[in-house]
DNA sequence: ATTATCTATAGATCTATAGATAATGC
DNA sequence: ATTATCTATAGATCTATAGATAATGC
């Protein structure tokens, strides 16, 4: 009996479920007997490839921790003047967390409920946060002091953009649970909304606007 | 052998340890062994005096989710000009999550991992949200029309200010949990520095602001 | 007689492993 | 001989209840 060909292997398959549901209920809530239902296969064969539940949640872990931190990345392109390059790391952070709307609250219920989950991730964690505060500190500063934009604290700044940006995915799909009436379409448009006010939001906190 | 005269009553130390432990965990996590053990009684209490576990969480969730609706009321003490009472809502509201920080992330959690024991409330959050929804909106739309404030979709609106107020509360204790080493006195300074940028970034989202 | 408490236990469910069995690669 | 799979079962833990026992209020 070798491999289970169609999803690409019993190995793959585990994984496929294992990301799913890890996503959709985190780690205490999707069990592996879940899993291995979904995966189509026995029970045992999610310890024969991965030994415990823990590790293979540690996979799933692993490669939506590493797209988070990759979603703040391109903020820092730089070269192009200071709105423009805000804006864009903004709007691009933003377009990233359409394209995976689970990640904000997976990490997130993570972060709360097992950090010890994450005590391998936390020097790559730190270290990209610091990088991105760092860079817009300086930035900022400049900015500032030849009085093109208010005075901020760039902490408070980095936290308003992460904040709405990451809530926006995590209260809409929220509401959608209580009130499944809604609709999925008048959600979608709330939350891809939410992209322009945002910038708005930022913009005019930076440089005031004119009631357009 | 009558009722465990400390706490004021077995009853009531099974509802205080309830408590704290469904907002610390929520409800999957929260088991009736760790409540029993909380309270300090035997575990066949909790079925004696409230029957199901079920049961015990309903308390708790009406007492706290009738908090979180009374948190929204204040906003809309009317009568003094349009920013003010704005201001004034906006500021209630977060001092009364201040009171208690562990409100929005107990009814997220709820209300997105265990919808079903939110239905019967349903019509009254509906109710309360509509309510503020439709308040706004009037008053919203008659300062746009004379000019005074920027144009802007009164849902949106509302969403920046709810998420950036129930955000602040999720976002900052759990990155403490996370880095435990930021220290609490920190973490609590970034909370309380929130209160007052958010309420910036609405004033100048409404009325640009001029560089100060 | 009623109310409150404890002990013991049922029945589900969850993670994990041992050991038998079948298929594959030499 | 190795790799993959299945069956069966161990041992924890969780919610819930039955039934015995003690305290309280008449």
């Amino acid at each position: 009996m070798k491999n289970n060909e169609e999803n690409g292997g019993t190995e793959q398959a585990i994984m496929a479920a294992a990301e799913e549901l890890f996503l959709e209920k985190g780690y205490n809530r999707a069990t592996t007997t879940m899993i291995a239902a979904k995966a189509g296969v026995t029970h045992a064969m999610l310890h024969y490839y991965f030994r415990s539940k823990e590790q293979i949640f540690t996979k799933v872990l692993d490669k939506n921790l590493e797209e988070l931190l990759a979603s703040f990345r391109p903020v820092m392109k730089s070269g192009a003047p200071f709105w423009e390059t805000l804006e864009s790391g903004i709007s691009t952070h933003f377009d990233y967390l359409m394209k995976h709307p689970e990640l904000p609250n997976f990490i997130f219920e993570t972060a709360r409920y097992n950090p010890e989950l994450m005590e391998a991730y936390k020097p790559r964690i730190r270290e990209t946060l610091q990088r991105i505060l760092d860079f817009h500190i300086d930035v900022l500063q400049k900015e500032m002091e030849s009085g093109n934009i208010s005075r901020t604290d760039p902490v408070q700044l980095m936290l308003d953009i992460v904040t709405l940006n990451l809530s926006a995915f995590m209260f809409i799909p929220t509401v959608g649970k209580v009130f499944p009436e809604i609709g999925e379409d008048r959600l979608e448009q709330m939350l891809s909304g939410r992209k322009a006010e945002i910038i708005t939001l930022i913009k005019s906190r930076l440089y005031g606007n004119s009631h357009e």
